[in-house]
DNA sequence: GTCTATATCCAGATAGAC
DNA sequence: GTCTATCTGGATATAGAC
């Protein structure tokens, strides 16, 4: 038997992790936790019972991952554009078509997106609630900006907090749509521009 | 014993039902159709067990029910408003109006837009998701509201369809947001109509 | 019409072989 | 590092008393 050196296991290690969490983000997304089966996982993933839990305490603990990786990336999303050297209204702009392209051209995308409505919207573990919170930063942020935008007179007068929330609501209302319709097809940004655009 | 009549037993009947559908409505809604437990619809509306399956065959049976009724009441909704005698760019109007107030004052409105959304987003019993596409035709009458509006110069041009379904993901998305936050408040209408409006 | 008690099944998690 | 076999709890649904 060649040994394997400790890289070689560490490599092979992570690959195994991220093809659970791979597998697990399909299934959490179109089932929901509770009604997630470990064996749902086990046939997406291609690997056996007892590996996810070698790998994993629990089911809870891959579904806290993948809820952690969904909002993490949308906050640094925001973050990315917030701190471009462009105007109010062309932030609203950018953010609206990264996000709908990712939509459109990954599925991965919209199941994140699932993730978190999951998490946020239905019972379970209090943490995943607490978590949670943090995505709401995105509301706040894009309300800064949109109140910058009222001053520069690009943005509709009104509550900034109200329009961006209708803002967001639109996009996890169009990653819902993309996986319950199977022709649907990814809206022209603009639309959601509009949402804000004087 | 004083014996019953009929009409007494009937009434009962109906009450009995009533008072488990809406128990199941909120447990439904939280939890998703496999999350939800007998026994959570059982606390919620007061009833024992055994009653619960004296009433519906089956948990599907009461799902399918409050699906059903998610699905007419809002199909009923749009066709009132579009039958009414006022300008496209006025029944958008109205039927923001009309929803989000529900949404607002009512939790039960904003409960059965998530089971319309556990319905089809989620996996689940093929019936499901064959009721939804009731639904949509909610997408084509709002579409064909906004076709007129263009003709008359109240809609902006632009594919009707995809505007549309911004304006239904938005009020999607606005009834998650309501059960996911403590201190939401329902937004402006105008804000949703500013997606469709010249 | 309403309840409690129980049968049956299946899921999450663990143990231990290879 | 990976697998199969098993334990154990809990859920749906049923049976039958009141």
């Amino acid at each position: 038997m060649s040994p394997r050196s400790e890289e070689q296991n560490e490599a092979i290690k992570d690959e195994r992790r991220e093809q659970i969490l791979s597998g697990a983000l399909r299934v959490f997304a179109r089932k929901g936790f509770a009604a997630a089966k470990i064996s749902d996982i086990v046939s997406r993933s291609g690997v056996s019972h007892g590996l996810v839990y070698h790998y994993f305490d629990s089911k809870e603990e891959i579904f806290f991952e993948l809820l952690k990786r969904a909002i993490d990336t949308s906050s640094e999303t925001l973050l990315m554009v917030d701190g471009m050297p462009i105007s109010p209204l062309e932030k609203v702009r950018q953010t609206a078509q990264y996000i709908l392209r990712g939509i459109g051209e990954f599925e991965e995308s919209a199941y994140y997106f699932l993730i978190v409505i999951h998490a946020s919207v239905m019972e379970g573990p209090k943490h995943y609630q607490d978590k949670y919170l943090e995505a709401s930063t995105a509301l706040t942020t894009m309300a800064d900006i949109l109140a910058e935008g009222q001053k520069t007179g690009e943005i509709r007068p009104g509550d900034t907090l109200q329009m961006s929330t209708v803002f967001f609501s639109a996009i996890q209302g169009l990653a819902m749509y993309k996986l319950a319709m199977a022709d649907f097809e990814v809206p022209d940004p603009e639309i959601l521009v509009n949402i804000v655009r004087k």
